[in-house]
DNA sequence: AAAGCGTGGAA
DNA sequence: TTTCCAAGCTT
């Protein structure tokens, strides 16, 4: 959808990107797609989308780089082992993004020729990529014209035209709104630079409007209080799951498990732990029964949708292996495990304790 | 379609 | 300290 509204906005925005835009490891120089073969190639730009998906810029810097020097293209990752790609991952959240990751990378192998499909449809059906990825792979990666609509668009555009409604029923609008301002070119820039002005100048609390290219017909601006847009729905109050984790230790090595590919913390290399619940679950889900003792500290960990408490219990074990999958991992590797950080916080607790193994 | 899904930066 | 919330996707 072309239109008449989109240069007032566009323009400003595509000259102040020129000027401003970050260096970033996955990013071309402004103005040009990037070729296939290109340092932002589809590849990077893929892998840092999929990176960037609810997590912030600063945090995603040192996995791309790590990422990309142990698997530089499709073809290594779709080779790559499972658990390796888990233990890379660990530390940065959302793992089910890992698990589509190595999925997506292994149907871009499969199905489409080593080649990242050029098209918002197609991309649709690789694993892990949805309506906002897709739309920014196509315009950044393949300069073609499409609506990028993130967090930080729907806070620049809502505050842009003052929209009341609040979220989430305001997002087709938004993303309504959002197709009327996109240009036809640089399509892929415009993106980056409204997402650019999203998480520098158009922040959600003080945002700096003095800074900002856009400012002129600013609705929001005008009425003196662009912070108040978006309009939110009241959000809910997080619970409280507690829960024991256990610190298995035979001579210097401690027993691991892996979770269930599914749910949370899926496909993880983890410390056994009992049922995450209301009440305290005490020993309940002990990988074996033994003289457990109880930590005086506990772990606490606050998730997207509930806050962990749990106990701390160790024991010695010189009986025969566990029960089920898991394996003796070396206590002083333990860094090297790959565990999700709600663990790795824990194994230091168990360490400094000393009491087992540490 | 509402809920499940991690972690850390910033104020 | 607490609270918000970040380049969302899946079921």
């Amino acid at each position: 959808m072309s239109n008449k509204v989109s240069p007032q906005i566009a323009a400003p925005l595509l000259a102040w990107y020129d000027a401003e835009a970050r260096v970033l490891p996955w990013r071309a120089p402004p103005g040009s797609p990037a070729p296939a073969n290109d340092p932002a190639g589809p590849y990077r730009v893929w892998l840092s989308e999929v990176m960037l998906q609810q997590t912030q810029v600063a945090t995603v810097i040192p996995y791309f780089e790590r990422w990309t020097a142990r698997w530089p293209d499709f073809a290594s990752l779709a080779a790559a082992d499972d658990a390796e790609v888990m233990s890379m991952w660990a530390g940065l959240g959302y793992y089910a993004r890992a698990r589509n990751l190595l999925k997506g990378a292994r149907a871009v192998v499969a199905e489409h020729g080593g080649r990242l499909p050029d098209t918002e449809a197609a991309l649709l059906t690789i694993p892990g990529i949805g309506a906002y990825t897709a739309a920014a792979i196509a315009a950044i990666a393949f300069g073609r014209r499409a609506v990028v609509v993130d967090g930080n668009v729907e806070r620049v555009v809502a505050r842009l035209l003052a929209i009341e409604t609040p979220m989430p029923a305001v997002k087709p609008a938004i993303r309504a709104a959002t197709d009327s301002i996109t240009p036809d070119v640089r399509a892929g820039d415009f993106a980056q630079a409204m997402m650019d002005l999203g998480s520098r100048i158009c922040t959600p609390r003080n945002p700096k409007c003095l800074l900002c290219p856009i400012a002129g017909p600013c609705a929001a601006r005008m009425e003196g209080a662009p912070e108040r847009y978006p309009v939110k729905a009241a959000k809910k109050v997080r619970p409280v799951r507690r829960g024991t984790m256990f610190w298995l230790t035979h001579e210097d090595r401690v027993w691991l498990v892996r979770r269930p590919e599914k749910g949370l913390l899926g496909g993880m290399r983890a410390l056994p732990t009992g049922p995450w619940q209301d009440t305290p679950p005490a020993l309940t889900g002990a990988p074996v029964a033994a003289d457990w003792r109880v930590l005086p500290a506990t772990a606490t960990h606050g998730f997207t949708h509930f806050e962990l408490v749990c106990a701390l219990a160790a024991a010695r074990w010189d009986g025969h292996t566990p029960p089920g999958e898991g394996e003796w991992w070396p206590i002083a590797d333990i860094e090297s495990a790959g565990l999700p950080t709600v663990f790795a916080r824990a194994a230091k607790l168990f360490r400094e304790d000393g009491g087992c193994g540490g």
